[in-house]
RNA sequence: GGGGGAGUGUCCCGAGUGGCAAAGGGGGCGGACUGUAAAUCCGCUGGCUGACGCCUUCGUAGGUUCGAGUCCUACCUCCCCCA
């Protein structure tokens, strides 16, 4: 098993994206001798996509460099059903209005990790709302439906999960299963597309698309998918302070894209820069194998890797920038994430405590009152005591107040 | 269709049976210690207020009561058993 012909295996491996494969030493004969078009199917269900896509993204770009053809499927159709798989409960489901604009913000975010093109191993987009909207009842159920035994579905774990849990499952999410199938199969006969990958949660549905091809069009598809990805303290993936770490720059800034990857765990380090980057392997053994605080410099190189592949190579400079300024260089960089306020309200006087909840640092006066009181709030890096202070031109510092909450939150406000 | 059970601080789990802004966890945030790490210890974790205090919260809508998460009625959602 660990040794593989193909580059793409190879590297997936390597990588540390392999968890379960329907059928290894066939995929790798395969892919060792032709280019191999390959899918990843997202679902809608938010506004952005965050860095637990992101693993699949990567998964898709290593897979472009192998030299084979990148399949994203946008679930403009699966989206209205919703994936029960890992889920405890119902999803709450989204308006088609809604889906749609999720979809042209993924589609705007897929272009920046991967390139697309009609060349042998440039990426193609589809929406499988462009088959699955359209499907008639009857003759959906007597072609495909008649393929699919209850008896071996609600042993799927995405379906035993619920029932074991005595959690509802809707017949609306049941059929989930068999719609991402039906996925699989159409990708074959309109693309050729003989693999779908996935994380470890899609298993059964991946299983699903690949035994209904062999009963319909008698062709072995191929299944891979991957380890979920956590950090070394056993928490899923993905948390930032303000939720979720989102690739769209209007969700997260870039300088807190970058300092969600500074602040890693140590034991993190090696592991996230070979799903999250390119850098080379040999190069980042060693980076991992740095000791102590020496690591951080492994740190910074992870997050200028990750944050320029997400937000371009300028902003995850000016960012490693800010933060050279901001925890290095002790003083205000002008970089950091800013909120202006208008100057009539500047001037009618600003409390701290309005001014720390504008800029987002707490939740409201009461968060930020507590907040003083425990010594978490800084204004210009002086520790704030007095809630009642309100901010004038003498706190500016190049026409701008620097707000802090603890060492490592900053916010410039600065009067326009 | 019949019977039984459940919905709690909108991050999650979960105690609570007439006096509750509501126990306890987890998570999160802050402080100390560090290396913008981990581990550990401490504090905070409904809104407004300088403060006394006021307001809003226990599935929804009514009712009983000086007073209801707690009792009554109807409704909604879900689970289990029977058909």
């Amino acid at each position: 098993m660990s040794a593989f012909r193909s580059e793409f295996l190879t590297e997936f491996a390597a990588r540390g994206h392999l968890h379960q494969c329907t059928n290894a030493d066939g995929l790798d004969a395969l892919m060792a001798k032709e280019h191999v078009p390959a899918y990843i199917g997202f679902d809608c269900t938010a506004a952005s996509m965050h860095i637990g896509n992101l693993t699949q993204i990567m998964r898709l770009r290593i897979l472009q460099r192998g030299g084979h053809k990148p399949i994203v499927v946008v679930g403009g159709g699966t989206t209205k059903i919703g994936d029960p798989s890992g889920k405890d409960e119902t999803r709450q489901l989204l308006t088609d209005e809604k889906i749609e604009v999720h979809k042209e913000r993924f589609k705007e975010i897929f272009r920046r990790f991967l390139k697309f093109g009609d060349g042998p191993s440039d990426a193609i987009m589809v929406d499988n709302a462009d088959w699955l909207d359209k499907l008639p009842y009857i003759p959906f159920l007597r072609e495909i439906g008649r393929h699919f035994s209850i008896n071996r579905m609600i042993t799927m774990d995405s379906v035993k999960l619920r029932l074991d849990r005595e959690q509802p499952l809707s017949f609306l999410e049941f059929n989930y299963m068999i719609l991402q199938a039906y996925d699989f199969v159409e990708l074959f006969r309109r693309h050729g597309c003989r693999l779908q990958m996935g994380g470890s949660d899609q298993w059964g549905n991946i299983v699903s698309g690949i035994d209904l091809a062999r009963r319909t069009d008698n062709v072995e598809l191929f299944g891979l998918t991957s380890p979920l990805i956590t950090t070394s303290s056993g928490a899923k993936m993905g948390k930032s302070a303000a939720g979720a770490v989102w690739l769209s720059a209007d969700m997260l800034s870039p300088y807190d894209y970058w300092q969600y990857w500074r602040n890693v765990e140590d034991a993190d380090v090696g592991r996230f820069m070979r799903i999250f980057t390119d850098l080379p392997l040999a190069e980042i053994a060693r980076l991992e194998s740095l000791q102590g605080s020496e690591l951080n410099e492994s740190k910074k190189i992870l997050a200028n890797e990750a944050t320029a592949l997400c937000h371009g190579s300028a902003e995850a400079e000016r960012a490693a920038e800010a933060a050279r300024q901001t925890f290095e260089g002790g003083g205000v960089s002008a970089n950091l994430p800013t909120l202006e306020v208008p100057k009539a309200e500047w001037r009618a006087g600003l409390g701290i405590l309005a001014a720390f909840t504008r800029a987002g640092l707490t939740s409201s006066n009461g968060d930020a009152r507590r907040q003083i009181a425990g010594g978490g709030l800084r204004i210009n890096d002086e520790p704030a005591t007095d809630e009642k202070l309100v901010l004038t031109g003498e706190h500016l510092r190049d026409g701008a107040v620097k707000l802090s909450l603890g060492r490592k939150k900053h916010v410039l406000l600065r009067p326009v």
